[in-house]
DNA sequence: TATTGTTATACTCTATAACTATA
DNA sequence: TATAGTTATAGAGTATAACAATA
């Protein structure tokens, strides 16, 4: 791909990196998704609130998922309606609020996720086969560092650097 | 965000590295959404396309264009015919092969790219400001490996490895 | 009043497939 | 027949906003 056609300016470098990133990510995110598609026939979005729900045992809000997976609620109403008429997850009612919801995974739910779960890592190792471990560990740190900055908290205009 | 919920199993290093990867890639590329969307009132398909020609001179013919986008053709023919419709960019003929065009910026739309162009790099540079230059060209360097080994053509069965 | 979740809607992005014109 | 490009359509995926029920 070329994508990386879009570098050329002053800063090189960190344009080049953004690109080479972008790059990476789709060609991956691509076979996740074909996969997943031919595989199990499910979407990205769908497998991402099942792995959420796999570490919640006691399952998650609706607006919970919609903060974690960076969402905006009617889609995680989709989402989960989708799931729950499969029977992949089921909405309880929270003790003492009667406006909200848990989600959580069913038994079947879960089996069908570990299943999903051990060919998507397979598809991930293979997308990093070509790192070693010392080379993963040091792309791991070094995204931290991009992930931490991305994160801060919005700057106050009166004190942003110039 | 919580992607990282997503790893839990036996190559935890590869799976949380692919997530990291993924919420990085995210943030970024929201960022840069809502500023074409925001200040420029388009949107990153179209940005990617001018950039795209911004280094073609001579233009693009359309299936150039879907191979570089990785986009198939019908997408092509829609964001070209916004992009005309606005005078950023013009089909040429081609002399010899009435069947294909060369797609071109307008000056009009080459000066646009350009301001777009500063733009995007301020919010790029600002993403990996949490970096140095040593570990900008360490994670080009890593991604290149992955780039390269996502690109590899399709194994043949008969000899993949077991 | 504020919050939780749902519904309705619209838009972007993408792929597939049928199609036209030309090679 | 094959290729370049277009058109039509369908489906993900997302956001916004109005809404009902409850806090």
């Amino acid at each position: 791909m070329d994508l990386e056609a879009r570098a050329h300016s002053e800063h090189p470098e960190a344009l080049r990196l953004w690109l080479r990133l972008l790059t990476c990510t789709q060609l991956i995110e691509k076979q996740v998704r074909a996969g997943l598609r031919e595989q199990f026939d499910t979407t990205l979005p769908r497998f991402d609130l099942m792995a959420q729900l796999e570490r919640a045992p006691e399952g998650l809000k609706m607006n919970e998922l919609s903060r974690r997976m960076m969402v905006t609620g009617g889609n995680i109403t989709g989402i989960t309606d989708q799931l729950v008429a499969e029977g992949q997850v089921e909405r309880v009612e929270v003790a003492g609020d009667r406006r909200a919801y848990r989600v959580r995974l069913t038994p079947q739910g879960r089996q069908l996720f570990n299943e999903m779960a051990q060919q998507h890592e397979s598809w991930i190792v293979d997308a990093f086969a070509a790192l070693g471990s010392k080379d993963i560990a040091s792309l791991h740190k070094l995204l931290g560092k991009v992930k931490d900055h991305a994160q801060r908290p919005p700057q106050d205009p009166s004190t942003e650097t110039a």
